[in-house]
DNA sequence: CAAAAATCGTGAGTGATTTCACAAAGTCAG
DNA sequence: CTGACTTTGTGAAATCACTCACGATTTTTG
């Protein structure tokens, strides 16, 4: 507990990538890992992988490596696998249709049980198994899921946030370009694609490689 | 140019959003604007804010803030909006849709010109005014634009880079959870939605604010 | 079994980023 | 015009993240 709470944001960050790739060498049957292996697959250097895992304790052993099986059970603990935590989806335009039929339950621990959009012929389908409700039904109908997927216009951002943050939601996942305001109790992460576009372009031009 | 090149990368990141919120200012009518307001706008520290502008020389006037419009013209030079960077989408699933939907020339300076897919059903229409053509023609329809947008499934991810890096693309912006590999000449930017969802419920149970 | 090879875990160094805090310089009201 | 106020730009400190390099330990090979 005191000690998860040492672990460094970055490593936090990487750690659902290195779950997914342990998942992934795990099915192919491989039995045992090395840090240089890994960071070939993840492309993270083979030095910061050994150091984030040995914020969990010493999970390999010298000379051999890190067994596949040991630390998949381990990082499933971890990222509490086991225990699904339950999204709300809000916006059905065409990035909200993207996340409904992605399939997110495959070597992940969260699950959209209901999505919500504004316009009535949206409503009442239903999308990847989600089923659409009216964005005026928000109260009712989210039940209590402490994350949301906030994937509608900008000018609603924050009004929606409002509403979810009084409904007790704890953590959302901003796509809109709007930078909300929520209690310090609620974490946002925001990601704004068309920065992310515009960054790349930016690096390309000025940070010649 | 070489003083380009001293500025932080997390400086750059943060360019394309300062030039957002100071456009929507000046769209507004507004002629000045302290660090400490643009602060609460994009939700960045208002030191860092200044530090950042530092960069580019005394962008401000002390006790009163900066000037809208000279903050303006002068971010439009620095992030070339005058100047469009063409790109291509590969992979016209359901992500791919909503990117071409998406609108993003406004305050921007990247115009998707073409898009792919493996599909025939999808070739030959357009979606948001941009034609789409069979990923088999890559190299033959794709002109020279600089900059891919990698919206196809995992498997197809390495395939289609190294055709990509071939026709000499400078930058990728891979929303496949593939890690891709490239020639150290070529820049690649990850976005995992999986990974930042997961990432956000791992932040909430071991993070509490 | 002994020597060679592999690989972890980590102390220590480096580098990058953020934040504090304040002098300097300007604004603004009366 | 003066004094109170505002706000920048930045040195210096603090924090955070990454990488090197190597001792310790185990595996592997012959």
């Amino acid at each position: 507990m005191d000690e998860e709470t040492k672990i460094p944001q970055a490593t936090a960050k990487r750690l659902p990538l290195y779950y997914r790739f342990i998942n992934n060498l795990y099915l192919q049957g491989k039995k045992r890992v090395s840090s240089k292996e890994l960071s070939e697959a993840v492309k993270v250097d083979s030095a910061t992988i050994r150091r984030d895992f040995s914020y969990f304790g010493a999970l390999g052993k010298k000379g051999y490596g890190y067994n596949v099986e040991y630390l998949l059970s381990f990082f499933r603990k971890t990222l509490d696998q086991d225990e699904t935590t339950e999204v709300a989806l809000i916006g059905v335009g065409n990035l909200g249709t993207a996340f409904l039929n992605y399939n997110f339950m495959k070597n992940n621990n969260t699950k959209i049980v209901v999505a919500f959009d504004a316009q009535k012929e949206r409503v009442g389908g239903e999308i990847g198994g989600v089923p659409i409700e009216h964005i005026d039904n928000l109260e009712e109908k989210m039940g209590n899921v402490s994350v949301a997927i906030l994937t509608v216009p900008s000018q609603a951002a924050q009004g929606i946030t409002d509403r979810l943050v009084a409904k007790g939601v704890s953590g959302i996942l901003n796509f809109t370009p709007a930078r909300i305001t929520v209690p310090s109790t609620v974490r946002v992460h925001h990601i704004d694609l068309s920065v992310e576009l515009q960054s790349l372009a930016y690096f390309l031009k000025h940070y010649p490689l």
